[in-house]
DNA sequence: AGCACGCCGACT
DNA sequence: GTCGGCGTGCTC
């Protein structure tokens, strides 16, 4: 027997398949979907079993045998099988790529190289003695002395010592000590004979007299009876109990926050989109629903109700939600209406926690997952539904290959299961709303809030005039008045601030000179906490000069408005206002969002302030105002989604306020009032808005009525990239039909990034058959030729922004 | 990607 | 004379 094997190296002319020989006793268990170790060249390596045949057409003598199989199950389905592949082809990533990116990060394996010694008698130096210290076999890494290494090398030759490679994976299975208490009689008879000096066991014997016959994990009995190990220890040795180690899961102490109960009798609207959805279930046919609903329509309920359905047909749901560890609220719904039936994968759990919650899929033990971009593909069998919540969100689209959008794998797994898909959103994409209307989509809307409360007023405010008038603190006089007003009723505020753009950057008022990233083409962001400037693309710190560096002036200071400075703004204007900032400096910790968002929800803060991360989930019933600080952030970006990032954002930040019985109210400030992405937040016309939003993507030849494609160039050399940059794009003008349309070659917006210049050339195209052709030769162009040159070239189909 | 093989310059 | 630089080529 013959398996075809896509091994663990990610490399252009690696990515296929290879033949070997699969040994006798493997045959009837190895399977396609189960990995290998298999030797490669000199070394060996994990591989996974694409195929099996009979025959190979590689020459007997290449062909090697597998070394071992991993896993006695499959990890991968076929159906995921080829969905890999699948997946390859689309995002012009390489197989082994698309096929880790499926499997929890644990299971991923790591190569180590050793030294083990053979003949210790042989080592006749003392450095090399000195770094085994006594062992026959350490990691090479630990040797950083050139010469000792040399020595090794040496050694290594003349097979004193040898050096290998070993495969090491994380996937610790935890357990757990149980104890299992004897019967009655035995504990009974055992207590007459302990020696009467042993007063601790004879309490525990007779605690253990209560439980007896019982199993109880070790440290609840220690816990519980107040005894020390070493006494049942001892105890265990005189036959009073067995002791196992049972395999157990690393509970992730989930966040339980309130669940705001939401009628369960459902709304007209919610009932026939319902109704829809279980119709489609029923057919056996694939079928994608956009789910348009205002913010408080109640779509969850009927994510919830329509998974029940799949559920008590024996099927299994996946739910993906925008990071989750955000939303603790919609987990808690999650695990509250299905149990233990739920499994929870977010990026807040560590590598051995995800690896559990994967484990618990794989196994069948659960029958929803709940979870970000990656639970899309959730090891089930027999899926029955896939929703995607807040389906414009961004985080959906991974930004490294494979470079995959969570909602295309959501409608290929649903086209092989004949199963729905709900894209649910309040503002949904435009591609997806353009899918909708012309019908590729079934559009479900619900226009009303579920439990009927009004929107929030919201009310645009024109910075401009703020100035005019004299005012210029980041508070326009109208929201400062409100926030009064909600302290005074002590009813909560949220305040949004979005940093992207506009952070603090330290400028010289003498010179105009703007601390600069000496390794990218950006200014450095200024921190309050450590008094430093950090550069948000390399990662590049510096203390804050007290002198300009150009012109020496002492008129050096930052300004923008970032968080930490509203913050001191906040507690100038409102001394007694206990605030709660929440930004990437303050959730840095694990477990720091679940904390500020309950601190809040139990009212130990009159103002939340916070950037992007808050824009979702909050819903608590004592959020009464909600302000914008500077809504044209997002609006001026060099980026074709600018205007639908605003709306987006805006109807968000503006649905967290009056969600319950209090009445909401909106304050967006602004510098471009008149921009439609902010007049029509104040309606949240979201028709509207597509229709124009439509016209202009029409008239610039954006999506949805091209595709694009982005080619992005960077190297060291400036001259270089743009010399590379030319050749790419006059090879894609050669080869692709003359109605694509190909922008550039030009420079990217931040033109260097870790001292490499960036160039980038976009394709936008209606119908291009040849593309992925086209593509995959200009990767290989780049592969075999210019990589070696220093070039690094990247293909992002479908991208998210064009930055 | 690794790793080995192989062919030319600067040292003991 | 040897050590070691990294160009080239291969991996079932």
């Amino acid at each position: 027997m013959i398996a075809e094997v896509i091994v663990d190296v990610s490399a252009y002319p690696i990515d296929r398949p290879f033949d070997y020989a699969v040994p006798a006793h493997l045959e009837t268990v190895i399977e396609r979907g189960s990995r290998v170790k298999v030797p490669f060249g000199p070394r060996k390596v994990i591989g996974y079993v694409t195929g099996l045949k009979s025959e190979s057409e590689i020459e007997e003598h290449k062909l090697k045998k597998i070394d071992e199989l991993i896993d006695l199950d499959p990890v991968l389905s076929p159906e995921l099988m080829d969905l890999a592949k699948k997946m390859a082809r689309e995002t012009l990533s390489y197989e082994i790529d698309a096929l880790q990116v499926m499997l929890p990060a644990a299971m991923r394996a790591k190569y180590e190289k050793f030294i083990s010694v053979e003949k210790l008698e042989e080592i006749d130096d003392a450095r090399v003695l000195a770094a085994l210290n006594g062992r026959t076999r350490i990691p090479l890494k630990q040797i950083t002395d050139p010469d000792v290494l040399k020595l090794i090398k040496d050694y290594s030759e003349r097979g004193i010592v040898s050096v290998d490679t070993a495969i090491s994976q994380q996937t610790k299975v935890k357990k757990v000590r149980t104890v299992h208490i004897g019967n009655s009689d035995t504990l009974a008879e055992l207590l007459l004979t302990v020696h009467p000096n042993a007063k601790k066991q004879a309490e525990l014997i007779r605690w253990m007299l209560d439980h007896a016959g019982e199993t109880i994990e070790a440290a609840k009995l220690l816990n519980e009876s107040g005894i020390q190990n070493p006494v049942l220890k001892a105890v265990i040795e005189k036959g009073g109990a067995t002791e196992a180690y049972v395999e157990t899961y690393r509970e992730p102490d989930a966040p339980k926050l309130l669940d705001t109960p939401i009628p369960i009798r459902l709304t007209e609207e919610q009932q026939t989109a319902l109704d829809k959805v279980k119709v489609a279930a029923d057919s056996g046919k694939a079928e994608t629903f956009l789910l348009h609903g205002i913010t408080g329509s109640g779509k969850t309920e009927v994510y919830l109700q329509a998974i029940k359905h799949v559920l008590d047909k024996g099927k299994e749901a996946i739910v993906l939600v925008p990071e989750i560890s955000l939303t603790p609220q919609m987990t808690a719904r999650f695990q509250e209406r299905f149990g233990g039936l739920v499994a929870v994968m977010h990026s807040g759990l560590s590598a051995g926690e995800k690896y559990d919650e994967w484990r618990k899929i794989h196994r069948r033990e659960v029958r929803v997952v709940v979870g970000a971009r990656s639970a899309i593909f959730a090891p089930f069998e027999n899926v029955g539904i896939i929703i995607l919540d807040e389906e414009h969100e961004s985080t959906y689209k991974q930004e490294d290959t494979p470079r995959y959008h969570a909602r295309d794998v959501a409608i290929w797994r649903s086209e092989h299961y004949g199963c729905p898909v709900i894209l649910g959103s309040a503002t949904p994409s435009l591609e997806s709303y353009a899918r909708a209307s012309k019908g590729v989509y079934t559009l479900l809307e619900l226009s009303k809030r579920a439990k009927n409360q009004p929107l929030p007023s919201v009310t645009v405010v024109d910075m401009r005039d703020e100035l005019k008038e004299g005012n210029r603190s980041m508070f326009s006089v109208q929201l400062a008045e409100a926030i009064r007003l909600r302290l005074e009723k002590k009813e909560q505020t949220v305040l949004f601030l979005n940093k992207r753009g506009f952070s603090s950057f330290v400028l010289c008022r003498d010179c105009g000179t703007v601390v600069q990233c000496p390794n990218c083409d950006i200014s450095l962001t200024y921190h309050r906490s450590n008094e430093s400037l950090k550069c948000h693309y390399c990662g590049h710190e510096e203390p804050v000069p007290l002198v300009c560096p150009e012109c020496e002036s002492e008129h050096i200071r930052f300004f923008g408005t970032g968080t930490q400075k509203a913050e001191e703004e906040i507690s100038k204007l409102f001394p007694e206002a206990r605030v709660l900032r929440m930004d990437v400096d303050t959730t840095r910790q694990k477990g720091a969002h679940e904390r500020i968002l309950r601190q809040f929800s139990e009212g130990k803060a009159d103002i939340l302030l916070g950037t992007q991360m808050i824009a979702k989930g909050l819903d608590f019933p004592n959020i009464t105002l909600v302000g914008v600080l500077a809504a044209d952030t997002t609006l001026h970006l060099a980026d074709f989604r600018a205007a639908e990032k605003t709306f987006q954002l805006m109807t968000q930040v503006s649905g967290r306020a009056g969600r319950h019985d209090l009445a909401g109210e909106v304050f967006i400030q602004t510098y471009s009032p008149e921009h439609y992405a902010i007049e029509l937040a104040k309606t949240q016309h979201y028709q509207t808005f597509y229709n124009l939003e439509m016209a202009a993507r029409k008239q610039y030849g954006y999506p949805p009525f091209y595709f694009i494609t982005l080619v992005q160039f960077s190297h060291e050399d400036l001259l270089k990239v743009a010399d590379f940059a030319e050749k790419g794009t006059r090879y894609l003008k050669n080869s692709l039909s003359p109605e694509t349309v190909i922008i550039g070659p030009a420079a990217a917006a931040i033109s260097r990034v870790n001292n490499r210049y960036r160039y980038q050339c976009l394709i936008k195209y209606k119908k291009e058959p040849k593309l992925i052709e086209t593509l995959q030769q200009l990767i290989r162009m780049y592969r075999t030729n210019w990589m070696k040159d220093g070039l690094l070239m990247a293909v992002d189909m479908d991208p998210t922004s064009i930055f």
